[in-house]
DNA sequence: GAGTGGTCTAGACCACTAC
DNA sequence: TAGTGGTCTAGACCACTCC
């Protein structure tokens, strides 16, 4: 009667153990995007587990696109700067369904006191350093998507319009390579507003037109929200495209 | 050299056709929706392989929210009738962050010759009957969504005003129980548009008040396209949520 | 206690990639 | 040919539900 005393905290199961594990060590980058995670079997042997145990901890990760698996080659860690991950997060398609490349052009670049509603958002404390970035991006000469985008400034130290011009590709990509930082997902709110004076400037259309506004938050490894967004789309000629499950 | 020829055909591991045959259950109503399906022992008897297989068969169809599993109960058939799915698709959510329940109001429900577009979609011929159903729904006694809904005529035959007038919950639970068809995903495509008269009027707005235009193409078994659903949100004080992975 | 799904193991063999 | 992930099996044992 008095030796057992089990703890009511929930069973967990190897494979869970295992991925905290691996989790950890994407979390500490001792793997890095794009490159080979250890093989299966060696795994195995680092955690004195059965191979079968790895596989599922590794199928489960790979489910949540953390990693990749390619037969032949190894396990990698999932990163942005693959081609077919170009437009991972983005929704947004041509009515025609041709493919569609965007430009992208920054406007500006600066250094800001958070509002408390971003600071919110990425758990900063209000007054908080943040980076506030604008761009516009077009599709054949037409501008479609007018963002506003904040970042903590300690992590993105000294990202500056320069930088943002000098980088072709992905923000994604330039978070990664740049500032160590991998997007893991993202959450989206999405309203219908009218068009003011400035974005109707921005975006070349009629104030007053409609358009879709897009807040996103987006989150690295362990949850940690890095990255908020507020895009507006001009939706005359495309859509915002979603899969339900 | 004269034996082997072998079928560039790409290899197909035995999971795949175990899910292909429990598909085909489904899709053949063999279980029914909320019904218990053969334990994985049964099962893998049945198809003559190990448990282990008819293992990773199950997890994939239940990954696809085809199947639920239950510890100690057994694996169930995937239904709208139940309590946790009746929002399944409704990513409509209100910016206080509290529940939303919406009542729905039915206007009418109609027989009429589908449209080429309505036709396309549906994958009918053009000109063949289909069902068209215009809709409210409210919140706190406001008006939220404004709904039109095809449907192709051979398979909802009899569905009329009063049958969806008796019906008290989901739409997609009286597919289930009224006409054996089971929603399993749909494709949304989602712009900004502004209020006409006819919409103002059903939402109890200004015309030209922004409106999201959400155009959903729900599908059964074996990808059939089996309803499609153009509906108008008032996101004056609610969002459509996504989550991107 | 019997039955269901859930975990874990060990080992054999297949498919794919690289050298 | 060696190394990686992918498939399949058989069996032991655990966790949960219901009777």
């Amino acid at each position: 009667m008095s030796e057992v005393n089990l703890p009511v905290a929930s069973f967990s199961p190897l494979y869970e153990q295992i991925k905290v594990m691996i989790l950890a060590s994407l979390q500490a980058a001792e793997w890095l995007p794009g490159a080979v995670i250890p093989s299966e079997m060696e795994l195995a042997a680092r955690y004195a587990v059965s191979q079968g145990t790895v596989r599922k901890a590794i199928d489960e990760l790979a489910a949540q696109n953390l990693l990749v698996r390619r037969q032949g080659k190894g396990t990698f860690v999932a990163t942005h700067q693959e081609d077919d991950w170009q437009y991972r997060f983005l929704r947004l398609a041509p009515d025609s369904g041709e493919k569609f490349l965007l430009t992208s052009q920054f406007l500006s670049c600066l250094k800001a006191k958070a509002s408390s509603h971003i600071a919110n958002l990425l758990k900063l404390k209000a007054g908080d350093t943040v980076i506030q970035i604008d761009r516009v991006q077009s599709f054949a000469g037409k501008p479609i998507v007018f963002e506003e985008i904040w970042l903590p400034a300690t992590r993105f130290k000294d990202l500056d319009l320069d930088a943002l011009n000098a980088w072709h590709g992905p923000v994604y990509a330039l978070y990664e390579s740049q500032f160590a930082t991998h997007m893991v997902r993202a959450e989206e709110k999405i309203k219908a507003i009218s068009a003011d004076g400035v974005l109707a400037g921005h975006l070349q259309i009629a104030a007053g037109s409609p358009l879709l506004s897009v807040e996103r938050v987006a989150f690295t490894y362990g949850n940690k929200p890095v990255e908020i967004r507020h895009a507006r789309y001009d939706t005359s000629e495309q859509h915002y495209e979603n899969k339900l499950n």
